[in-house]
DNA sequence: ATTACTAGCATCCGAGTAG
DNA sequence: TCTACTCGGATGCTAGTAA
């Protein structure tokens, strides 16, 4: 099997070159001097490369008066996400923060019901040093795989967040919270709830703040909220 | 000289590892396991890529027990910058929108001048759809290199903006200017303003809106605003 | 277990050049 | 001009192995 890897930089130059829109037109030796900086390659292994990456269905070519048509097909392009995303997620885990963006929508209350319990009132209000905590949680649903993506990896790393212990009553048990800080539409404090438990929601974010979101920040259903996730 | 862009792939997925952050701990043959999908390297090639990574400077290792401790230089660092902004770039222009952040400023109130000019006016309702124009811009600094370089490539893209022309009067001449459709921290919408002349400050991005902004987001100066720009 | 050398084979590169 | 072939030399690879 041919080692995919090495066409990498040549995908990522025909990416910064355009053919990710449009097809480009480009010569070999062009593209070799394009390609080129500081250390230079030829136009005979730059037209190698362009081969190699169609044989791979990474491009495709058709030639032109002078050179040749380049596009880059769907499975190109989804190698240049899973690129990006994998330099996104080592800079995500270098600066300690996860944007996320998600669709208001109005859940059934249950968190509401759960924050009002003073066993974990008390520890919101403590840990997160929170003046009081907002009756209602901020339910957000995600849109896209790469959000859900972001949310996996806040479950992932529930060791670097802020512990909410559980606790029992006479009825129940009710397990442990980890939050994580985090602003909602760059401006308003609040929390990011991650809860243990053998089910989660993948597409769901729940947040929880000293302050009355949806009134401060004039927030309806449908509304797209960005929330910065601090990981410590 | 050596044909750095081939250690990209290393680099990356070190970085993946968490190289970025701490010293990993990896032998040469676990490392050449993570690396391979499908193909595979052998540990004499892993062992050789990091000695000419560290060649490179991208990283600095040192023996460990059962292996080495691998960490990414700032040098490093800035090679793996320098391809994510190139992938980055490549899917702004994919997907025609730069999200760009400032913070809010007063400015010298010259905005808001130009836009009450009747003849600008007009313009802005007509062309961009709106009711109004507030009268005055929300001036926004920006904060980092990358920010910046967002805010060249919409100057560099003006062709494909929402043109407003110029106009003389008895005085003096005023000049062209370029729109782009804009929402402002998510939620409202409104317009970035890109003034073709021969100086303008690359760490300005200057907006106006039917909507009164400060107002209706409750803004002051020093928040961080959120825009996201369609380039058409 | 490691890393990383050497040897020998495989692959890749670019000059030359055909079409 | 262009692409892309051949071919000899350079470089890269892995197996074997030393430390």
């Amino acid at each position: 099997m041919k080692k995919t890897k090495d066409l990498w930089p040549y995908l990522i130059m025909l990416a910064k070159l355009g053919a990710l829109t449009k097809e480009i037109d480009i010569s070999t030796s062009r593209f070799a001097r394009e390609f080129s900086e500081g250390a230079t390659i030829s136009q005979q292994t730059a037209s190698r490369k362009l081969n190699e990456l169609e044989e791979q269905k990474w491009i495709i070519k058709r030639p032109s008066i002078k050179g040749q048509y380049i596009r880059i097909t769907q499975s190109g392009e989804q190698e240049l996400e899973k690129i990006r995303d994998l330099l996104a997620d080592a800079f995500m885990i270098r600066d300690k923060i996860i944007d996320i963006q998600g669709e208001l929508f109005t859940g059934m209350g249950e968190g509401g019901h759960y924050i009002s319990l003073e066993k974990y009132y008390t520890q919101f209000v403590e840990k997160l040093a929170f003046k009081k905590v907002f009756a209602g949680t901020l339910n957000l649903k995600l849109k896209n795989r790469r959000d859900m993506e972001k949310r996996r990896l806040l479950q992932d790393k529930t060791t670097q967040g802020i512990r909410i212990d559980g606790f029992k009553d006479a009825t129940r048990t009710y397990g442990p919270v980890t939050c994580f800080k985090a602003t909602i539409n760059n401006k308003i404090e609040g929390a990011v709830l991650v809860i243990q438990r053998t089910s989660w929601k993948e597409d769901v974010l729940e947040i929880i703040s000293p302050h009355n979101l949806r009134e401060q920040l004039g927030l309806k259903d449908g509304d797209l909220v960005s929330v910065r996730v601090f990981l410590e």
